[in-house]
DNA sequence: TTAGGGTTAG
């Protein structure tokens, strides 16, 4: 692969489109529009409406798109209606996304209703507006409206915000009603389009679709290389990424910045440490290390590799971190569960000038929560708002609610949520039955996953941890009917399982496995692990077994979880001196997190475990996360 | 080169 690279990338630069630069107009007026003082956005704009210069008015209204605040939008359209009749025409168009960009989808349509001459662009501002907020109903109810009402043909810039609204909102049916649209009106040789639509199949997990729309296209581009790069990779195939990587060169072209990104990206599952290493070898060499988009996912990766200090050491070699990469070390300390390195890291932040936004605090709630720094929580939490102006949004209460239920203070969660102003999501109401688990609360338990099961009736999880408390509390006819209702629903749990990579190869191992060729030895190896740690103290905890059985028979069935497969195996293949690295799909349970504990003082090895939320270093007989997890 | 669209970082 370095040599690939070498012949393709020597001498030249891989960042083949620049920055566009900011138009003079907007970028002289940025930081008073950031402001959002809408008196002195009112003020200038008389000075500038004087000039009564269109150009002027759709920059000022550009600009006005990266403000926040309805109310300075409805200065600006009151401004145009008063003096200048703008409302049809470009400037009304640009009026309609600034509204719905603002979150008002209301005034939009108000407006688009009262605006007498309408355009195909009048009506795609609005299919785009409703499809980059999310709005998939309002989008598709639009399109149809055009499609059946309209005298202006519907073009690939309508179809494109269609299929991007099902691609975000996951919705299959229309997104290949939309597809069968495409195909009816001939779109399917607009480059654009088709590119929209891997995109859209790559994020409904339906690879095969993707591919063969790549395949069949007649003509590609540098983004139709990038969609099958970021699809494989968005899709945990990092092989097919690479191989789709190698050959974009069959079209003459070269990667860019969105190439290497959705590359470096496609490693974020699977430890193959050596590819990583390889490219990044390769964006030092190339000079793509002064790329801060590039070197931000590098420098995650590695944290999400469990390198945090490649990560550290990547973060020290750029000369200007922005708030992004700033932003991402926090997020990699939170992830390990060094939560007082994470404070410090905001402090820095904050100390550089940069403006913390609701992401950075996101990350910083979330090591405070992984590591039970609970007044240090509150406290930020408190000031996020008071001294930092950000909003707190469901994902910090989500934190919230996790870090006060880790714990104990479960009445204190369960409060937070009854008074916060915003209506509970899945991740706070699972915030707090995770809590309900772990310490035995069976009413608010019952609560919690009630619900998460009204919010998604479909998602097996939350029938799981349901499940999962009424068994601890023995509470077996309750469980039993949980485990029926799922069957009903033909629910299916999706199945746990470890990888391990040894002999630059993965090794995948599920519960009570035996594909692997040495299966007999590695049970062998699991049962002398087990029982040497059980002379050492270390006693089965059965909890996170479902069924009613007998504590023999739920231990000889903990005892073949994956994770301990995988440990098993490692210890059988790997040295003493390395670090053993499993990442595992789904959480950790509590008797395998114990068992590494023990392993690691038993057998005197560093074990790292990555779970779907967070990493566990394991060492002398302790856990990195405190065993706040 | 005045308005609407497809890929990529926390």
């Amino acid at each position: 692969m370095l040599r690939l690279f070498h012949s393709k990338f020597n001498g030249r630069t891989l960042l083949s489109h620049p920055p566009k630069p900011l138009l003079t107009f907007t970028f002289l007026y940025y930081p008073l529009f950031r402001s959002s003082l809408v008196s002195e956005t009112s003020l200038h704009f008389q000075a500038i409406s004087s000039y009564h210069c269109d150009p002027l008015l759709s920059n000022l209204l550009v600009a006005l798109k990266s403000l926040s605040s309805v109310s300075s939008c409805r200065v600006v359209h009151a401004r145009v209606i008063k003096s200048l009749d703008y409302r049809d025409g470009f400037i009304g168009d640009q009026l309609v996304s600034c509204y719905i960009n603002m979150g008002s989808t209301h005034d939009a349509e108000k407006l688009f209703d009262e605006m007498s001459h309408k355009d195909f662009v009048s009506w795609n501002s609005l299919v785009s507006g409703f499809s980059k907020r999310g709005h998939l109903g309002k989008c598709m109810s639009v399109f149809l409206r055009m499609k059946s009402d309209l005298v202006f043909e519907l073009n690939g810039v309508t179809l494109i915000s269609v299929i991007s609204a099902c691609a975000s909102a996951k919705a299959s049916d229309e997104g290949q009603y939309i597809h069968c649209c495409a195909v009816k009106l001939g779109m399917m040789l607009e480059v654009k389009v088709v590119n929209a639509l891997i995109n859209m199949y790559g994020k409904f997990g339906c690879i095969d679709s993707a591919s063969r729309l790549f395949w069949a296209m007649p003509e590609r581009n540098m983004v139709s290389w990038n969609s099958m790069v970021a699809v494989c990779a968005q899709n945990g195939i990092p092989n097919e990424a690479i191989n789709y990587f190698n050959m974009i060169r069959v079209d003459g072209l070269f990667p860019d910045e969105a190439t290497m990104v959705s590359l470096l990206r496609a490693f974020e599952n699977l430890h193959l440490g050596r590819s990583v290493e390889a490219i990044h070898g390769v964006i030092f060499t190339c000079g793509l290390n002064k790329n801060l988009t590039i070197v931000t996912t590098l420098l995650n990766l590695y944290s999400k590799l469990g390198k945090l200090i490649a990560s550290h050491k990547v973060f020290t070699e750029i000369s200007k971190p922005d708030k992004v990469a700033w932003t991402a070390m926090i997020a990699g300390y939170a992830m390990h569960g060094q939560g007082k390195e994470a404070i410090e890291f905001f402090e820095r932040t904050v100390r550089e000038g940069m403006e913390p936004d609701q992401v950075t605090f996101t990350h910083l709630l979330s090591a405070c929560s992984h590591s039970g720094l609970v007044e240090e929580g509150k406290y930020y939490f408190r000031i996020m708002s008071d001294v930092y102006r950000v909003q707190p949004r469901l994902d910090h209460y989500s934190c919230m609610v996790d870090l006060l239920g880790r714990c104990g203070l479960l009445n204190d969660a369960h409060c937070l949520i009854k008074h916060m102003p915003l209506e509970p999501n899945s991740g706070v109401w699972g915030a707090l039955l995770g809590a309900c688990r772990v310490y035995g609360n069976i009413n608010l338990g019952k609560e919690a996953a009630e619900n998460l099961i009204a919010l998604d009736s479909s998602d097996p999880r939350n029938y799981i941890m349901l499940c999962n408390i009424y068994s601890a509390a023995g509470l077996w006819s309750d469980a039993s009917k949980v485990r029926a209702l799922m069957k009903a629903k033909n629910l299916n749990r999706n199945p746990g399982c470890s990888f391990i990579e040894h002999g630059n190869k993965i090794y995948r191992f599920v519960v009570d496995d035996h594909s692997h060729p040495d299966s007999d030895k590695i049970h062998k190896k699991l049962e002398e692990v087990m029982r040497k740690i059980q002379e050492a103290g270390f006693v089965s905890e059965t909890e996170s077994i479902l069924h009613d059985v007998d504590e023999e028979v739920k231990t000889k069935m903990i005892n073949k979880h994956s994770e301990k497969i995988a440990l098993a195996y490692a210890l059988l293949v790997t040295s003493a001196d390395v670090p053993i690295v499993i990442v595992k799909n789904l959480r950790i349970c509590r008797d395998c997190h114990n068992t590494a504990k023990f392993v690691s003082l038993i057998e005197k090895r560093v074990i790292i475990i990555r779970d779907s939320k967070r990493f566990h270093h394991f060492s002398d007989g302790l856990c990195s996360c405190g065993d706040y997890w």
